[in-house]
DNA sequence: ACCTGAACACCGTTCAAGT
DNA sequence: ACCTGAACACCGTTCAAGT
């Protein structure tokens, strides 16, 4: 009673930013990427082309505001865990899982190194690392691969989401991309590979890598330098 | 004398998929991605718009089709080396300095995991760490895992190359984005890790990443399975 | 068969005009 | 101040028409 607006979910009350953001989101999630146009957009939110302009500075700053808010959640729900080495797979995992909902945001997540979303993901493993006892210039170095990892592996995993079946076809499909590896070159890919491609689970296979990555970064940390440069 | 033809380099001569993809790096390298539209490119060629359609099947083609270029001429010119290991970080190395040269590279390898480029790699990858003595289901997670790193720093280094000013204005620009990084949580980014993104450079640090890597693969070999799941 | 370039069906962004 | 929607300056792709 208070407010005499609409609540307004899309057409209705003044327009604003949050607004704006969410219908992104919702476009994205509903329809993928190529749908989302400035054009429906704002006859999704029923306004003038030009209107949004008045809140965004342009299609860049929706897209990563619209990937932020996915990745901010993600940092609200990951469970913090007193290992620091669990808390890092946690968020890992966390990451994972919201892009399996929002494929979207893995290519977003590779278009921009300074966007707020990456900002968030390189605080959020640098604060974990820490915790870890990875610092310095180990830290450093731990930090830019463990992201490297993760932007990979999303865009990835973003980009085959939309290309491989989920369902029975999906045996059918990684079949053949099997055999196009094997064909590429036969004497290399070992057959017991090629049948784990097949039978993979992705989410065990990106903590797998996640995985790979904590021994390593353990394993040096323990060790100390090999062999490359000093300084 | 035999070929009555002119060799043209470009405006003369009959066309062929071979020079339209020379003129698509070419146009590239010199004037970046967005610069690459049909008509500069057709322009370029001296020929009307829909010419190229009968070589190629449109710009995602084309694209891809001038990666493969470049990825290729990496695996012609990495020094292979007895030890598998070592000839994984040729190869990795070899693929960072094709980046440096043709940034629109990291772009494009991370936009479409079905492409000849991407295949590419990931029998090179496989090969050696067959090499390696890394066989079945670990090869098949590390393959992927070093793979993922590979895209993924790829398309970073790709997308700030163009953005970090490569004079010395990179060490500002650098220490901006580390006051930024340290800002948005101070107390959890330390100073150390600070200053040594400030001066690190990427191309060793690309390399650390693949050590940890290798690290990590040599380390699960060893102790088996830890705590993911069997199977 | 190969090539041309107008035409088609779109884009993101700007901006004078309205309220 | 906020919003509208025509106009602008582009895109990639198609296709009738030419040679």
């Amino acid at each position: 009673m208070i407010d005499p607006k609409p609540q307004g979910t899309q057409r209705s009350g003044a327009l604003s930013r949050e607004h704006i953001v969410s219908a992104t989101i919702e476009l994205l999630d509903s329809s993928g990427e190529s749908a989302v146009t400035v054009r429906a957009l704002t006859a999704h939110l029923s306004t003038g082309r030009g209107a949004i302009y008045h809140y965004v500075s342009g299609k860049e700053e929706l897209l990563a505001a619209a990937t932020d808010q996915i990745i901010r959640a993600v940092f609200e729900t990951s469970a913090d865990d007193p290992d620091a080495r669990q808390s890092l797979r946690n968020l890992a995992l966390g990451i994972f899982d919201a892009l399996t909902e929002h494929p979207w945001v893995g290519i977003q997540l590779g278009r921009e190194p300074r966007q707020p979303a990456v900002f968030r993901i390189w605080t959020g493993i640098g604060a974990l690392l820490q915790r870890m006892g990875v610092t310095g210039h180990a830290s450093s170095n731990a930090g830019a691969a463990l992201m490297n990892y993760l932007l990979g592996a999303a865009a990835q995993y973003a980009a085959t989401v939309h290309k491989v079946p989920s369902g029975g076809d999906r045996k059918a499909y990684l079949e053949l991309f099997a055999a196009e590896l094997t064909r590429l070159d036969s004497e290399v890919i070992d057959q017991e590979a090629a049948a784990a491609l097949v039978e993979h689970d992705d989410r065990e296979q990106f903590l797998a890598g996640v995985d790979i990555f904590l021994a390593g970064i353990e394993a040096g940390a323990a060790s100390g330098r090999s062999e490359t440069g000093e300084q």
